[in-house]
DNA sequence: AAGGATATTATTTTCGAAAATATGGCTTGG
DNA sequence: CCAAGCCATATTTTCGAAAATAATATCCTT
């Protein structure tokens, strides 16, 4: 059993405005992403309702809606677990992410205008601030996450379709995961500063054919990186 | 024990090892699709709870699970309602439809065996069938719509991707929800008969190009139907 | 009257108890 | 000793009541 408190363990009730279960639904899923609750780990109601605070009905909400994103796994009759993760899993995310983000990637260039030039520049400018400042285990740090995400975000965010970015932004989180789950077994993080430089430039610069396959060459890597510094928790499952 | 019940005998409770909440999802899915509950409508507890007899948790997480796929909206603290419709939605999913299924065919082709090939044709076969038995209002006719459903995922199901055939799928009931949209307005069914004829035959003789055309131009074509015909429904919004 | 605060009603959201179902151990017959 | 059925326990699933919130009506004050 894990006796580590999570992180969302200490935060207020809930934000304003918003429901608990959705609060809910948010944080289990960050726990989920980063591991703290472990893949295939069972989800049970009691040690959960232990854990936020809250009752059975909001837990069932929050788990119905992971579950439809890919990162809790529901057995009927029989609870909830984390989903599994597997190599196969591992090469279907990645693969579905590289068709999409590619293409996202393509229709951004060509409609992006001025607006999203400053989200995609301003936005590697603070990741890099951030990675200057403690550049060894950016994952570890969940402003470095945050800026990450929001990077690649805004890189996609002028493609003109909403539905592509919901599954998009569904097979990031899914990704994360597993990049969460090698990060404490790589020996180093790879030079992922230049390559975010680089990806960058081609968009500002209207390059789609250089900015697709730098992005394919991107999460591709990532995803090599994480089957082989992981080998031993995908093979387990 | 668990026989398999017609759609047509009164429902049991539930069907066999599922809970009341999946299946009240699926009972729900369903009407949102056929339109009987019209975009854009209020989903009121109360009138839910009347019309499927199940209590609020069960409801709410059908509509937790709903709203994942796209056919729900939920604004906080005020309620659920269906997914209103638009030209611009209609022309994201099917947009997106095109970017996937298109790739699915062609992994589909590349690696389907024997039983890839029974199914695209066995299941062609029950929708001519069908077909003949009641050319004029297709979609009127339950039998129809899961034979036409079966037939589309039998083209793509040996693609290999589970996170892809799933996204796959959402996006269909999605786009079959303004076909029925359209339906009650157009004048006549065009020949998808031939068309789907077509598509078969290009992916059992392994024309990877001719299949993805087909397909880009069927899913296409439909869309720029309902758009004609369920115009004054799309702009009223 | 108009505006704004307040009370009333409608509706959603959350809760914990109760029912349903699965799990694991125990017994019994072969 | 093994398998199959049965009981006890653990866990999930469902329910309707209660709390929280939004929407609407009412009543002051100017």
């Amino acid at each position: 059993m894990a006796e580590t408190m999570p992180d969302s363990a200490i935060r207020p009730r809930k934000e304003f405005g918003k429901t608990i279960a959705a609060d809910i639904t948010h944080r289990l899923r960050e726990d989920i992403i980063a591991c703290g609750l472990a893949p295939g780990e069972p989800l049970r109601f009691d040690v959960l309702r232990e854990r936020f605070g809250v009752s059975f009905t909001t837990l069932r909400e929050a788990l119905t809606a992971l579950t439809a994103e890919g990162l809790v796994d529901a057995q009927e009759q029989r609870g909830y677990r984390v989903a599994p993760v597997s190599r196969q899993d591992l090469v279907e995310v990645t693969d579905a992410r590289v068709l999409i983000e590619v293409e996202l990637i393509r229709r951004a260039i060509e409609r992006g205008d001025d607006d999203w030039e400053i989200a995609v520049i301003s936005t590697l400018h603070r990741l890099k601030r951030i990675e200057q400042r403690d550049p060894e285990h950016p994952l570890r740090d969940p402003e470095w996450k945050i800026a990450h995400r929001q990077f690649h975000q805004a890189l996609v965010s002028a493609c003109g379709s909403a539905t592509l970015l919901a599954i998009r932004a569904e097979l990031f989180d899914r990704a994360e995961r597993y990049r969460h789950l090698s990060a404490n077994f790589r020996p180093r993080p790879r030079d992922k500063a230049g390559e975010h430089q680089a990806i960058m430039q081609a968009a500002i610069s209207r390059k789609p054919d250089l900015a697709a396959q730098l992005i394919e060459t991107h999460i591709r890597s990532t995803a090599d990186n994480v089957a082989t510094y992981a080998a031993h928790l995908l093979d387990a499952e």
